[in-house]
RNA sequence: GUGGGUGUAGCUCAGUGGUAGAGCACUGGAUUGUGGCUCCGGUGGUCGCGGGUUCAAUUCCCGUCACUCACCCCA
């Protein structure tokens, strides 16, 4: 086969898709409940809104973005995450003129060119939330709170919670400066990645997974020992409401995000179960107060996160599917295959889900297909039944059987599976 | 980008230097028009692709591609 999905990228056949559909509208229904409305965003936005967003030296925008020329000579790029998008519609239309505090919602594909792995794809589904107008810290809680309760109502039990401030652009001056103070007699045992982050952005180095560089930031400077006295509030006023929610967490110092234009609080939900592989960060988020400025708008604070589905959906739990048919109409004769399909069309317009094998098989063929659908009820039609204007009805579980009028029929097959007739 | 593993039927996998098998699935029958269980039969494979060694390669060797896991990165 020559032609091939291209690498990284899925098809979702349906027998995967009542997973998904579970799943994104648990989302919808959360996010709902909390006030939150849909937006839909573009696939496609121009290179220069992640660039500037995102930032220049993060490994999303060197090296991971699908970037490309139109014909016009413009270069856009496949959106590897949607916050940047939601901003800049946001000051696109200017949201902040019409409401004071802005909930959004959003769920969609993004793409990031990295190697696969499991739980990484290089088209992957992610739904998330923006809040723009308050500025915390009792809405970052409450966002919290919300993403913990959505994952438990999926099933998934293992997750620990964790958060970070990494403060204003006050406290990042400050502390960077005093960052690079401590780093820097240390620059030459870095691996090159960090010799690089040190110039470009040094809080970075602090993720450094490379031994070595993990055991020279363990001894660097606590980020949040130099907090400003606003920051440093904001955050204890956020563990005091978390608290008082019941959500559990964990303050972890060393917290940065991959993406430049985080503020104050940050966090990030890591699954513990299996199937995960290595793969186990399920959501991250955090505040952008600077963003929405940045980008030509009123000067707004902002708070969000995403969660990658399909890494929800390794760490749900399995759930029996249900036959995606109500009724199966048999014909068991071909002569009568016309009459099968207008009593197919009957039932339907009473909101019934009818499946048929018209392709003339034998009644045993047709019932042992209605039987591996899962399918509770068999209509059976043949010559005699359409002479008599008859059915036969019959309940697949029960192993019951009975002949009604025709025009009873979509009665009677209501009544069996106790659903009101639409 | 770096390393490991795996490529044989639609799926999960066995197997052999002499051009292939099981289970499941699909399908027909046992039961003139009645499913699930059982029994019997059938369809289905250039053994990933290219090259090398050999009388002979699905098997051994090399390369390549794909998939996958991990590093990394992140959701």
């Amino acid at each position: 086969m020559s032609l091939r999905a291209v690498k990284g990228m899925k098809d979702i056949l349906p027998d995967e898709i009542s997973k998904w559909h579970r799943l994104e509208r648990a989302f919808r229904e959360c996010a709902e409940t909390y006030g939150f409305r849909e937006a839909r965003f573009p696939i496609v936005e121009p290179t220069a809104l992640f660039v500037r967003s995102i930032g220049e030296t993060t490994d999303i925008v060197e090296k991971e973005m699908y970037t490309f020329t139109d014909r016009g000579d413009k270069s856009l790029t496949l959106r590897p995450e949607a916050t940047a998008s939601a901003v800049r519609a946001y000051v696109q239309h200017s949201v902040q003129g019409r409401e004071p505090v802005t909930k959004w919602y959003y769920v969609g594909p993004m793409y990031r060119r990295e190697r696969p792995a499991k739980g990484r794809y290089r088209q992957f589904y992610q739904a998330g939330i923006e809040v723009f107008g308050d500025p915390g810290p009792y809405i970052d809680a409450e966002v919290i709170d919300m993403v913990v309760g959505f994952i438990a109502s999926l099933g998934i039990a293992e997750v620990e919670v964790l958060i970070n401030s990494i403060g204003g652009p006050e406290t990042r001056s400050k502390y960077t400066a005093a960052l690079l103070a401590y780093l820097e007699p240390h620059q030459d045992g870095f691996c090159p990645d960090c010799q690089r982050r040190m110039g470009a952005n040094p809080l970075r180095v602090l993720d450094c997974k490379v031994p070595r560089c993990a055991e020279i930031a363990a001894n660097a400077p606590s980020m949040l020992k130099h907090l400003t006295d606003d920051d440093r509030a904001h955050f204890d006023e956020l563990q005091a409401t978390l608290t008082t929610l019941g959500t559990p967490y964990r303050v972890d110092g060393s917290l940065v995000r991959g993406l430049d234009y985080y503020t104050r609080t940050l966090f990030e939900v890591l699954g513990k179960g299996e199937g995960l592989g290595a793969q186990n960060a399920l959501l991250g988020g955090g505040r952008y107060d600077e963003m929405v400025k940045s980008f030509g708008g009123p000067d707004t604070p902002a708070i969000g996160f995403a969660v990658g589905l399909d890494r929800l959906l390794l760490a749900m739990p399995e759930v029996e599917s249900e036959s995606h048919v109500d009724v199966f109409v048999i014909a068991a004769q071909p002569t009568v295959r016309a009459e099968a399909a207008l009593l197919g069309r009957e039932l339907r317009g009473t909101g019934l889900r009818v499946e048929s094998d018209l392709r003339g098989g034998s009644l045993k063929s047709q019932l042992r297909r209605a039987d591996k659908m899962n399918t509770r009820i068999a209509l059976i039609l043949g010559e005699s039944e359409v002479a008599a204007g008859a059915v036969q009805v019959k309940d697949l579980r029960e192993k019951t059987q009975q002949t009604v009028f025709r025009k009873e029929a979509a009665k009677r097959v209501h009544e069996i599976l106790d659903t009101p007739v639409g």
